[in-house]
DNA sequence: CGTTATATGGAGAACGTTCTACAACTCGTC
DNA sequence: GACGAGTTGTAGAACGTTCTCCATATAACG
């Protein structure tokens, strides 16, 4: 290491790309091409360049690499990081990421859409390789928009006919199917769904899809042409009220579907409460299996959605499209019931 | 907007400072005065330059940004995303955000020092303003390190030595302290810490801290010189199996405090399901005070750390450092007893 | 009216990469 | 020994900002 070279290191300035080649006494772009393992590089410039790199812990910087071609990094848009379904998500990811020379960054929108919109932009304009949105709330034809610019794969978000960009779903509406089923399989004819209550009902977001699902399986068992949904408010004070409400309901159904288990345990709790026991009063089946819907204490039958599956195949799915595939793909997903005790009292759904 | 201009557009190219320029008919040099609102601009300039702003939707790429000053984001590691307790963290730090002009990029370390370090070199390279570490795993003069290329902000992370970066904690040895005051004062003499069975024992990590408090408390009171602390591994199939090895044993204590709600709950399941009544047989105190434990299912008594305050307050330490503080601070948050039905049967704890 | 201070705008060099175009060199081959 | 084909390395423009000087215009002052 030569005295100059000393120096730099102890003003503690930054190795680049320059400092590179002067030590292996190459120019510039012959470590670029080292790095970037490109075309016309012999075993021996190799060697040296790579063990210049060892030596001067060599990192190439990711704001000057996305300024000119690739940054390497992918960018993974949450709607919300209190669902516990969605860290599952990113286990799936980071998963698939890890061998690789990729990175995901996250960002976590709150189900804001403004917020979601800038976020979206700042990982552009960041020159993220690709982006992996979760449950987007933005409508198709802005992300289309965003498509243009950048490699997409929205998960969560049904939209089969999209064209700028992947979709990766579980299908929910067959989810919902499974769950209504499973209630009439145990007996239950006299089922409600506990929904979502959003505020812009988007055709494409799960929980509508898991409505769609909810009433054809209703309809088909010739129940009625009127399958009863309730819509829970997201807001803690309005949220528990509604449910009791619910619960101490004289017409109150004997079973009910929750759009999630983060409702469904909530329900179960508040259930206990009042008296309500379940499931001899009320059979429930929740949505996501999460770790507390596995908990001994709760024991909630619920619908299974891999996430951590889900943000496997979205990963690849997005590589192979920052790679150079143009077609868009619409990948499905099936779930399944995981039966417990808010189901039936042994715990297991009875064979059909 | 001149056919130029309108050409570019089409061909979905990026507005870049020089189209903005261009557009206004101004310098390159007087756009960007703008966009920082530096010294020297009069109002009519400013308005043109806004105005054609708004028209083209110009947003600067942060990539560029990057290369040569600010990039107004900071950078967040997560040591996982599976405790409940990290979201918490998350929120409060997108809650002082929000209304700045910084925005929040997550990594997730899941654990492992290797990837922790790579994504903190990573957020390095993006040149971006500070970086907030929540719970990471390094050794202090490893941080101490990247301090010094990047302002740092530690959370959860004991190290009121550490000159190089802040630190903001809540006071985790008092924490552990109230939890076996308020079992004390219930009348349980017999008591038991279920700690984390981690690796490396490092001193500065919250659980460590939190059995210095569990061990002192007891001293404290009197009942001998040995605490005992069981510790329980992480990984799934030995955890369990370590839990129901001691609710089991003759000498099981009368009360037990978990260094994690995550802990205490899968303990109430068990308890559930091998015939242990809570807390008729065995008391329990969990930390986090998270969301589960405040379920009328769980009900479990827990010491609240307000994560979300946490992490607003390391986000405004951050800031204040990147805006030009030197010397470290080190924040402490006072946690306290969040009392329920797994201390005692009315959920009271008992006024001392 | 000349001189100096102040306010405003612009030129152009960085920042650290990638990548195209080209130069130089080594082999065959006729 | 001239020529084409391949191989290996380099020069230098480009990416989109920031920011330090500098130039010019205007105001203030004696």
């Amino acid at each position: 290491m030569s005295i100059e070279e000393k120096k730099r290191l102890q003003r503690n300035d930054r190795v680049t790309i320059r400092t590179v080649a002067t030590h292996a006494g190459v120019s510039v772009a012959a470590v670029s091409k080292v790095m970037r393992n490109a075309y016309g590089v012999s075993e021996a410039l190799r060697a040296r360049v790579t063990n210049a790199i060892e030596v001067l812990g060599y990192r190439p910087s990711r704001a000057a690499r996305g300024l000119r071609g690739r940054s390497f990094t992918i960018g993974v848009l949450l709607i919300d990081i209190r669902n516990p379904f969605l860290p599952e998500v990113i286990a799936g990811v980071n998963g698939v990421l890890a061998p690789s020379h990729y990175q995901a960054m996250i960002g976590v929108s709150d189900a804001r859409v403004q917020l979601e919109t800038s976020l979206i932009e700042s990982m552009i304009d960041y020159k993220m390789d690709g982006l992996i949105l979760v449950a987007p709330r933005l409508p198709s034809d802005i992300i289309a928009k965003f498509a243009a610019q950048i490699p997409i794969v929205a998960v969560g978000y049904h939209d089969a006919g999209a064209t700028a960009f992947d979709t990766v779903n579980a299908d929910d509406q067959r989810g919902a199917e499974i769950a209504v089923e499973a209630l009439l399989a145990c007996g239950y004819r006299d089922i409600e769904m506990l929904s979502l209550g959003e505020r812009e009902g988007h055709q494409v977001s799960v929980v509508r899809q898991r409505e769609i699902g909810f009433r054809r399986a209703i309809q088909r068992a010739g129940l009625g042409s009127s399958a009863p949904i309730t819509k829970i408010p997201i807001a803690p004070p309005k949220r528990e009220e509604t449910m009791r409400k619910f619960l101490s309901r004289k017409n109150r159904p004997r079973a009910v579907f929750c759009w999630s288990d983060l409702d469904a345990i909530t329900l179960l709790s508040l259930a206990i409460e009042m008296g309500v026991r379940v499931p001899e009063d009320l059979a429930v089946v929740g949505y996501d299996n999460s770790s507390t819907a596995a908990l001994g204490l709760v024991n909630l039958a619920s619908i299974d959605q891999s996430g951590r599956e889900l943000g496997q195949v979205a990963t690849r799915t997005l590589i192979s499209r920052i790679e150079g595939r143009t077609g868009a793909e619409h990948i499905f997903q099936m779930p399944s019931l995981v039966s417990r005790n808010s189901l039936t009292r042994s715990g297991k759904a009875p064979v059909t």
